[in-house]
DNA sequence: CCGGTTTGTTGACTCAGGTCAAACCCTTTA
DNA sequence: TAAAGGGTTTGACCTGAGTCAACAAACCGG
């Protein structure tokens, strides 16, 4: 748990455009230079937080990749997201000043350190910070929509080609290649996420490959 | 669609304290009142705002009771959620300035019209309304991890138990009997909510039933 | 480079929940 | 008061995905 202390400027990162709000003044811009406090980096496996655990920020993942998970008493384990470069995580921390998920990276990454009070300081002053944390959010609610009409009504299938065509999207955007694709998780954290068993998953990637889908 | 217009305040309202930020200065309750431009009356059946429709406002349900349902073009309709009295609704729209769901009335209501640029305004100036904002989104969310977790890897009985439990609880939080249990919605809503079909419902009700469960 | 562990694949069998169909029970409307 | 039309219940049957198990392949630390 040493956050590596690097001080480093949003307003010169190639991923601006991915986790900030766009066509700021040079003056915004500097004030936003303030919201991350520290980078931090995760070796794969290791948690970036953990249920229970105090909240204090939203974390802009630079590089790697991370899932984050449900677990209950019982055994049950949800994946209920899975993050890559650009993308914010932790806003399950909010609601109770303490996070409600676990984040495990599944490889080596590193994030950026926002401190929340600091965001909502800043957001008041800057209106486009405003908005833009406002549709993080909203981003996030309607994922969620679309994650539980996946799992309400579609079969194995169904949801495992919408899963891939999802991921392979959001890595298009981030200018990874159209045709390979490599998957950080493994079956069963599919599994977990599209609501099947592991066998299932595989079951189903080799239908898609024996029908020439994949 | 012909909003009543009836001007009313926050700060005399019996439901503040559920879906207003608490503790609040005078001062501040006065500026929250400038918060709902109108109240609105949607009658049993009605949407209050449909997928596609520009986004301008939250609402808060003053009476009555909604649902809210994802519907695709292949015919596919999910219901992402059940709201009550002082819950808020419309997240989902401001993303992408236009809502992403349907909010239809499962009996006659009230809302009131909470314009999301005075939102925005306002809670620039009252830090309370400000985490209080972030805080309803981020319950959104941790609500819906929720339900992923439900959705995911839970079986009819425990699906449909754990929906009667935050129903009753959720209804005791507003004063209803904690005995007695009016269900306004159909065997086939809940189904779509649960991911299961209205036959399966209807059985594990029964089930529930002749178990003495309920 | 080897032995052990984790991850992935595939097969055989089972079962929870889906499907189809019939009958019933309320409201609502004429 | 009757007919119509949602919504609900229940039964019989079917199927997609879960379970259990064996094996293969990839990965890792010494």
């Amino acid at each position: 748990m040493n956050p590596q202390a690097i001080k480093v400027a949003c307003s010169n990162c190639n991923l601006r455009e991915l986790c900030m709000p766009m066509g700021l003044s040079d003056q915004d811009l500097n004030r936003l230079d303030d919201l991350v406090a520290v980078r931090r980096k995760v070796k794969r496996g290791d948690t970036l937080f953990t249920n229970g655990e105090k909240f204090t920020s939203l974390y802009a993942i630079r590089t790697g990749f991370f899932k984050t998970c449900l677990a209950t008493e019982d055994g049950r384990d949800q994946v209920t997201g899975f993050q890559m470069a650009g993308e914010i995580i932790g806003l399950d921390g909010i609601v109770n000043d303490q996070h409600s998920c676990d984040a495990i990276a599944l490889e080596d990454a590193e994030v950026c350190v926002m401190p929340f009070d600091r965001i909502e300081e800043i957001s008041r002053e800057v209106t486009a910070l405003q908005h833009h944390v406002h549709k993080i959010m909203s981003r996030e609610i309607v994922r969620e929509h679309g994650v539980m009409l996946l799992l309400g009504s579609m079969r194995a299938e169904e949801r495992l080609a919408a899963f891939l065509l999802n991921l392979v999207q959001r890595l298009n955007a981030r200018g990874f290649s159209q045709s390979e694709l490599v998957l950080r998780m493994t079956r069963e954290e599919i599994g977990s996420y599209l609501g099947l068993k592991l066998e299932t998953v595989s079951r189903t990637f080799s239908k898609f490959v024996e029908d020439g889908t994949l």
